[in-house]
Order: C-alpha cells, then sequence, then structure tokens
DNA sequence: GCTGTGGTTGGGAACGTTCTCACAAGTCGC
DNA sequence: GCGACTTGTGAGAACGTTCCCAACCACAGC
C-alpha cells in the first residue's frame, strides 16, 4: 500500500516501464510489437504490466498514429428494424477489422445530422457510414472526404457529393411490385409512404409511376398518399384509401412501418386481404409471415447493405483512392397471400 | 494555394492563433469559453476559425481533461428489438447530455463481452452501460469501478458486482402471467425459453415454478423447453410441446423471438389460438398487435430501461458515488386474444 | 586491430489540446 | 499616488503514447 503514486489513475506506459526497469521506448515497442525487442525484455515487460494492470490509453495512441480505429455511423433511428440490421451489418464487419462504431441517430433531422457529422469528426473517426436525411447537398458532409475522412453513403445518394455509396435499386423495386399488382389485374392501386420525402421514397414513387405508365394507367393523386411517419397515420391513410367511392384495390407501401399501417388499416376497415385488397410491403421483417395472410413483399439485402458500407469503408482506409463508386444490391420480390387478383367489380 | 503547410490535415488550434495574431492558449480560451478574453480577440479568433475551417480535435482535449464525453454500450444484438430500443433509450438520454454511444454487440458471448468492455475502456469511454452476458462474478466487470469508470447493468444484474442496475421484476412477471393461466383453467403450461439462460430467463423460470407452485400444479419437465435461440428452434419446440399425449394448452414465452417461435409453431400444428392453445409473450412489439388473435403479452418499459440507465450513468458521472443502487421498472401485463380458457378436455 | 553490420536500447521530440503560472495594464479605494 | 485587486494575455508544462535517431554491443571480415 506504500507504493501508489496516483490514488485511481490507470499506470502508464511509463509506471510498467520502471517496473521492468527499461526505457518508456523500450516497454511501448515490447507492449505495441513493433520494433526489435530481445525476448528477455519483452516477457519482463509483459509481466510488468500484466502485475500493474497496464491497459494501453488508446487516445495516446491516436494522437501520434493519426487512427482511432472507430468508424461513425449516423442512422435515422436504430430502433427502426431496417437501420437495427444495417447497424448490425456494420458492426461485423467492422469489428472483424478490429475498428468499433460510434452509433448516431439522426430522426432524419438534417439539422441533427449536421451536428452529428461535426462532433463525430471532431472524435477523429477514421471514416463514417451515413444513412444522409437530406437529399441536397449537404456541404457538411461534401467538408469530410476534402478533410481526408472517407464517407460511404448507406440506402441514400447524394448527388452531388463524391463518395461511395451503397444502394438498391429502389425504382426497379418498385415497378416490380406495381408490375406484380398489374398483372393480376389490378388498376387502382395505391401508393402509400412517408411525407418529407426521403431520397429511396422519391425512387419508389418514380417506379411506381413508371409502373402505372407502363400498364397505361393514368395517375390519381388521391390515390397517392404521405403519411406522417408512425404507424397510426398510416393506418388512417390506409382506412381513407379504401373508403374512396373509387377504392383502392392495392396498396404499395414504402417501407416497413407503412406495411404495417396498411396491414392494420385493412383490418379495421373490415378489408379481406387478398380478396378485397391487396398489399405489397417493403421490406421483409419476422412479422410477415406469421400475420394471415403472409404478406408478399420487396425484400431486401438490410444486412448485407451494412456490411458493404462497411467493407467499402474499410478499402477505403486501407488505401484505395479510386473514384467513387455506387454498389447496387439486389431485391427479392417474395410473392405470399397477401396479393391475389383484383376483386372483379373493380376491374374492366 | 502558397500558403499550405500542412496539404490535407486539419488546421490546428495554433494555426488558428497565428491567423488570429494571438497565442494558442488565448486562441485555446477564446474557442474553448474558459478562462477570461477580451471581446475583440475572441472575434477575432472566431473569424479566424471560421475562415480555416478549424474543428476541434477531441482526442487532444480528452486527453488532458481526462474526459471522453463518449460512453461505452454492449448488448447481445442491436438487430434484436429489445436492445435496439434499450439503445435508442441510452442514445437519446446520452445525447441530450452531450454524450456519445460506442455500441459493440457481444452475442451473449463472455468472452466477446470480455474483450469489448477492454477496447472500451482504453477507448477510454467515461463510462460503461452493459448487458452483461454471464451472471458469474464477471472479473472484467468489476475491474472497470475500481479504476473509476462507472458501470451501469442494464436489464440483467450480476450478483458479486458493485454497480448500478436497471431491471424489471421478471419473476413477478413470470409468475403473474402464470397466474393469468391458472386463472383460465389451464394446468398444463409450458415454458418457452432459449439455451444457456441468461439472468433474466432464469427469473423468467424462477416465477413460472412459483406460479405452478402457488396453484398447486407440479412441475413437469417435458413441458419445459430451452430452444436453441433462434425462431425455428422455437417452432420446432412448439410443435413438439403441442404434440405430447398430454399437450400442453398453454405455453409461456420468456422473450419476443421465443414469442415469434410460439406463434408460429402453434400455427404449424394447426392448434387454433386460444380454443386449444393459449400464448402468453415477453416484451410488446409492433407485430403482437395484428396477429390474429393479437398477443397477450408481458410488456417491459424497454426504452426506460435504456433511459433509466443512461441518467444513472450521468448522474455517477456528474460526481454521484452514493452506494450502487437497482432500479426496478414495472411491467404491464395486457390480456389481449391470444389467452383464453384451458379446453374442457384438458381440465380437471 | 580496425571497420562494418545487425540487433537492442534509451533520449527526446511530436501529436493538439488544456492548464498553471507569471506578468502587464488597468481600476479602485484611500 | 501607492498598494491591492481585476482582467487580459503569453510562455511553457502536461496528458500518454509513438516515432526518429543516436548510441551501444557483439561479432564477423579483412
Amino acid at each position: 500500500m506504500s507504493r501508489r503514486e496516483r490514488p485511481r489513475s490507470s499506470p502508464t506506459i511509463g509506471d510498467v516501464a520502471k517496473a521492468a526497469g527499461v526505457s518508456t521506448a523500450t516497454a511501448a515497442r515490447a507492449l505495441g510489437g513493433y520494433g526489435a525487442v530481445s525476448p528477455a525484455v519483452r516477457d519482463r515487460v509483459a509481466a510488468a504490466a500484466e502485475q500493474l494492470g497496464y491497459r494501453r490509453n488508446s487516445l495516446a495512441r491516436s494522437m501520434i498514429t493519426g487512427t482511432t480505429h472507430t468508424i461513425g455511423l449516423v442512422v435515422a433511428d436504430i430502433e427502426n428494424p431496417f437501420f437495427a440490421r444495417a447497424a448490425r451489418g456494420v458492426a461485423d464487419v467492422a469489428h472483424a477489422a478490429g475498428y468499433e462504431v460510434l452509433l448516431v441517430n439522426s430522426d432524419e433531422d438534417p439539422a441533427t445530422e449536421r451536428a452529428a457529422v461535426r462532433t463525430l469528426f471532431e472524435k477523429r473517426v477514421d471514416g463514417l457510414i451515413i444513412a444522409p436525411a437530406s437529399t441536397d447537398v449537404g456541404s457538411h458532409l461534401g467538408e469530410l472526404p476534402k478533410r481526408g475522412t472517407p464517407i460511404v453513403l448507406l440506402d441514400r445518394v447524394v448527388p452531388g457529393i463524391e463518395a461511395d455509396a451503397i444502394v438498391v435499386d429502389n425504382e426497379r423495386a418498385a415497378r416490380g411490385a406495381i408490375g406484380h399488382l398489374v398483372g393480376l389485374g389490378h388498376r387502382r392501386i395505391a401508393l402509400l409512404t412517408s411525407q418529407g420525402l426521403i431520397h429511396t421514397n422519391q425512387m419508389r414513387l418514380a417506379g411506381y409511376l413508371q409502373g402505372l405508365e407502363l400498364a397505361g394507367i393514368l395517375v390519381d393523386e388521391r390515390l397517392i398518399r404521405m403519411a406522417e411517419y408512425t404507424r397510426e397515420a398510416a393506418v388512417r391513410e390506409t382506412v381513407s384509401v379504401l373508403a374512396l367511392d373509387d377504392p383502392a384495390t392495392a396498396i404499395f407501401t414504402t417501407d416497413n412501418l407503412m406495411s404495417l399501417g396498411a396491414f392494420e388499416g385493412a383490418q379495421r376497415a373490415g378489408r379481406a386481404v387478398p380478396e378485397e385488397v391487396s398489399i405489397v410491403g417493403f421490406d421483409d421483417l419476422e412479422w410477415t409471415t406469421i400475420v394471415r395472410p403472409p404478406l408478399t413483399v420487396v425484400a431486401q439485402p438490410v444486412n448485407e447493405l451494412g456490411a458493404a458500407a462497411a467493407r467499402r469503408l474499410l478499402a477505403r482506409l486501407a488505401g484505395d483512392d479510386g473514384p467513387p463508386r455506387t454498389l447496387t444490391l439486389e431485391t427479392t420480390f417474395i410473392v405470399r397471400g397477401s396479393t391475389g387478383p383484383a376483386p372483379v367489380h373493380a376491374t374492366g
């Protein structure tokens, strides 16, 4: 109890060096595994470190090396299963490569996002994976690559920015979904999306419109619903679109929360699925197979989306300085029981 | 283009000071908002910082101040909605107080957890919130508080450790759920939980046993199922427990994944819920109200669990050094359509 | 015996901040 | 008009590590 110099601060590499009877430089080499150290000294230092309970200070290390082995991840809301899955994909790949993940929720708010990016940069993350909230050229996003911090865009692209991106072909996926419904004879197809059109939803809307056009169906604006981003609002819009004089016979939703709302809305409106109304959801969550009928969906490789983003970022950190690449992953259209032939009285 | 000294490294406070014609100490005071600086100098420094695009280096700052404004969060799996919600609760409270969250998945693996705790400590997080995988006295957990890094246990307690904990009364919740089923006349009540009993599940098992004992029901070990932690395994165990000569008339599950499996298992076994088998789930997720029948559940205040953990940790960081406290939050028992009277032929 | 070589080791600078201290220039009270 | 206090400023140490470089040693080659 007599040799305590600092009461409750961690021992430093200097303390270890002193205990082992070597210089700090040598102790650092022994513990850091770089440079040349004789086996005898290495063991002596290791023993001293063990005995003192030495833990390296990454902060000091990062100051010198210029790398923190930390990547920033900015998503809208980790509570949303889509982002949770993507985050898991990111974390797994990052962790395997010795990186940790600093997580921030932006709630789709550009101001929050901007502040988050700034904070993450001040913490000197080695790179950033971000699902950008706004599609306008965020100066805060362009700034980092210029300073040498690579960015990978997750799920959404920002036109003006020079950065890698991992996305799916939302336009094509949506067009395909509409094609499926058209093939079943539907002509009154509603779109249920959320207000404040984020990039992916814009693309899905575009795909919806293209799908209609390909089928020669005129757009009915009353069938395009942009709900507040809550389950209850989605339910209301669904009930409303099913209560039209000429109601929708099919509903295409643009994400998992809207799918949930559409499903519940059909239940609440007392419409049989798929006899009276077909539903196509976006994202394949666990529940889609235990509801009755099970949900037809556009499934995204969500986990892989995150994993690919992390791999891309790691490649940049490893020195890849080629031109920005956009990687487009494939979606899968899974037909289940929630889509069926359009009701007879509503077609032709 | 002529005055660039470092090509693509961020300007330092020294660069700002030089540009503003003051010392680094003064520039630091002006930008850091501490000490005394004259308004004129403050403006001059701010202008120089703005013009150079100065961003403070938190690493260097943390070295001096000894605080990183970062907290570590170790959960089993961020993809699990339970942890995603808790993480959101943590992140919101932390963010409001100016803290960021470093997230690690442990996959319930003690070795991974141990390594994570070590890494987080090396990165000098100010504190740690952890849902510990193992209930044995983790030396890696005891270590940190001794070094002055506070820990808050989330959702699970570790008996030997001196740390705050935020939990729910799992024993009582489980006992109550069993009581509900007993009250409906059930005497063949199965328990569906997962292998490698984590702390919460041990408590829920204990509550289950107590519930049976209170009702004077003898334990039938064939009704206690510990599935591999996958949906498919949960389905199999459910089908199996419903295929007994004297099958279960009710199933109580110990978490949301097991609930999903039980629900699907009943479907696959062709048993009507609740006419032939009642189901009580643990955790109230979005899907529980859109399946038919909707699920009776023990609902936990998951988000609040995380938020409370963060508040507790912040209190510690603010200097609270009272004895460790365990905060027990209330669960809610929500009766929906998945529980009903026991089938006549199976009772008394 | 002198020089060269390769493996070890230590001294000290560097990273970018904050903090402590000393000092200069006012300001106030008497 | 002099000490005590306040306010603003700068010099330099400190945080704990890594990196650069010089020095040392042993040994081989000539």
